[in-house]
RNA sequence: AGCGGGGUGGGGUAGCCAGGAUUAACCCGCUGGGCUCAUAACCCAGAAAUCAGUAGUUCAAAUCUACUCCCCGCUACCA
């Protein structure tokens, strides 16, 4: 097969505080795909980083009394360092603030300018004397025209739920000194996405991998008109605009956010010292591009970030695909960082070990409808599928090895109908995998995996080695030859979703290298009998507490971390 | 308000886009049984849903159409 470009990107997790299971279940999606990738031998990239710009940030930064940029260097390096330990593959997990990232971002944007997408406006903002800023979105406060509530934002009301332009609050006030702000007119400079209707709407509907819910939201966005969008702000915080007269504005997060994906994959080149490179990934029309994220972003995706892409006039290639969750709730809600709901990935590994999280997320991944988070869900898929299903089969087989066939894979003598069989199943099982990897659709991917190791125990049963080993050792022989080569198929399949237990479970098969170094196919070659395996030890524990018992576990994690920081 | 998604055995999900292949699948739970190699794990059998409702299209509908009732999300800065 031809070495294929595959790019894996997932939505930039806002660096306002650590993310949350939710934000995770894109960066998970995005790992999965891309280890599997690099199993199946493809040339893979996979980047992401934090989106520190914005107001929310800032205006965070302004109550803290240090600058922005002081709160994003310790919110991205503890981030970092979390996704680490979660065992993200990243090639690149960079950050907006980066050179690379500012630089590419005015270049792409003086292109867009010069081929006249962009105009300018003259608009009224509310302005802070006091403070000496102007106040848009998140800096401003007041009353709702519409619902009365006292503190909408100046982007949108909490209550209603309506969208609202700073100037529509009644009785404004600026949210760091609560002075009331004058109106002052301002500048902005717009994208006129109108001017990729057609080729938006091409883009979308002839593009076969996304999914329904994807493509139809982003038809019907496109069907109601696409409205220039501002690209421009009135804040110190963010990326200096590159156009003429735009001294002391900078660019709107969203706009510079989605430009990260092509950003951190020419950073990722330029340090490894082949600056060119990037282009076959961006310019390259069989390369696949691939992008994670949740619902609400749907439209950053497959309409803004495509017509930016456009706008430059460059030989682009659009995203190849477009994968959006819905959402995962806690207790029926949004997860929420400023009301601290849900779980977050710092407390997380606190209570379980990462592979337990991966797998708990890939196998209940919202892909057709909002889900839920419950412990007792997760204590249900941890202890029922990875611990006595998988684990269990996988240690069974092991044990058997080690204490009947002296820890050598047993030689087959002339293996039966049934042995053939299910490593026939064992074959197909491997195939539905890969191809649910590739569609994107990692639940049923994960639930297969767990499948196989049902097969095994189902299998062993009914061979019951431990009983004919007595009388007929070589019928044994062949059973535990089948069980061992489900065993290594498992190490292999599994790797993308728990890595950690997946290295770990190679290092007891004492095979050479590492499992995530080597090749899908590697999944169905035998073991080679008298092949010598390591002490079988367990690869998960069950989780003995109940529901109650984590969400008090929970609430001391979370104590003891804030006391931390 | 508009738009999008969803309502499937006791709980959790898949199937729906491209209608039929079979008793509507899978996991948990439940009932009964088996096994004892294994982390009190494993395996088998069974009970249990006419797929929100109504009307239609069709030889055939969970799947397509229309309407109704619930739930949720989004509406351009929450994954």
């Amino acid at each position: 097969m031809e070495l294929g470009k595959v790019l894996v990107a997932c939505g930039w997790p806002y660096v306002n505080y650590v993310p949350h299971l939710g934000t995770l279940v894109q960066v998970l999606s995005a790992d999965v795909v891309a280890r599997y990738y690099r199993l199946k031998g493809e040339d893979v990239v996979m980047v992401s980083g934090s989106d520190e710009h914005g107001t929310p940030i800032e205006v965070e930064a302004v109550r803290l009394g240090i600058s922005p940029k002081q709160l994003t260097d310790k919110n991205h390096a503890k981030v970092v360092e979390l996704l680490k330990k979660w065992g993200f593959s990243f090639n690149n997990y960079t950050r907006t603030e980066n050179p690379v990232h500012k630089e590419f971002v005015q270049n792409h944007l003086t292109k867009i300018y010069n081929n006249g997408y962009i105009f300018v406006q003259e608009t009224e903002m509310p302005y802070c004397k006091k403070c000496g800023r102007f106040l848009p979105d998140r800096f401003v406060e007041g009353k709702c025209p519409y619902c009365s509530h006292e503190h909408a934002r100046g982007d949108q009301c909490n209550a209603c739920g309506r969208l609202l332009e700073p100037t529509f609050l009644i009785e404004p006030y600026c949210v760091i000194c609560k002075s009331k702000p004058a109106i002052k007119r301002t500048k902005h400079w717009y994208f006129d996405l109108s001017k990729f209707s057609e080729k938006l709407r091409d883009y979308i509907s002839s593009n076969k991998q996304l999914a329904s819910n994807t493509r139809n939201f982003s038809l019907s966005f496109i069907k109601e008109g696409l409205k220039p969008r501002a690209v421009t702000r009135d804040v110190e915080w963010g990326i200096p605009a590159p156009f003429p007269e735009a001294e002391n504005k900078t660019i709107y997060v969203w706009i510079e956010a989605v430009l990260g994906y092509v950003s951190a994959t020419i950073e990722y080149f330029k340090n490894c010292g082949e600056p060119e490179k990037w282009k076959e990934y961006w310019f390259n029309k069989d390369a696949k591009t691939l992008f994670f994220i949740g619902k609400d972003n749907i439209p950053f995706h497959t309409i803004i970030f495509p017509a930016l892409l456009l706008g430059s006039h460059e030989s682009y290639s659009l995203p190849w695909n477009v994968s959006a969750t819905e959402f995962l709730q806690f207790k029926g809600e949004a997860f929420s960082k400023s009301r601290r709901i849900g779980v977050f990935i710092d407390e997380a590994l606190e209570l379980f070990p990462a592979d337990y999280w991966r797998y708990f997320l890939a196998a209940t991944r919202p892909e057709t409808k909002d889900t839920n988070f419950s412990w007792k869900l997760f204590i249900e898929k941890v202890n029922a599928d990875l611990n006595d299903t998988l684990g269990n089969f996988i240690h069974r087989t092991l044990k058997f090895i080690n204490s009947q066939f002296d820890s050598e894979v047993p030689e087959p003598s002339c293996l039966s109908e049934d042995d053939e069989r299910v490593l026939k199943t064992l074959e197909e099982r491997v195939e539905t995998i890969a191809n649910e990897i590739e569609d994107c659709r990692l639940q049923s991917a994960a639930n297969d995996v767990i499948s196989i190791s049902r097969m095994g125990n189902q299998y062993l049963n009914e061979k019951e080695p431990w009983n004919v080993i007595k009388k007929d050792r070589d019928e044994a022989a062949n059973t535990i030859y089948v069980a061992a080569q489900i065993v290594k198929t498992l190490a292999l399949v599994s790797a993308p979703f728990i890595p950690f237990a997946a290295e770990e479970l190679w290092r007891i098969l004492n095979l050479p290298g590492n499992v995530h170094e080597q090749e899908w196919d590697e999944a169905l070659k035998p073991l080679p009998p008298s092949h010598k395996i390591g002490e079988a030890s367990p690869l998960f524990r069950k989780i003995e507490a109940s529901s109650e018992k984590l969400v008090e576990k929970l609430e001391k994690v979370r104590e003891k971390m804030s006391k931390v920081d």
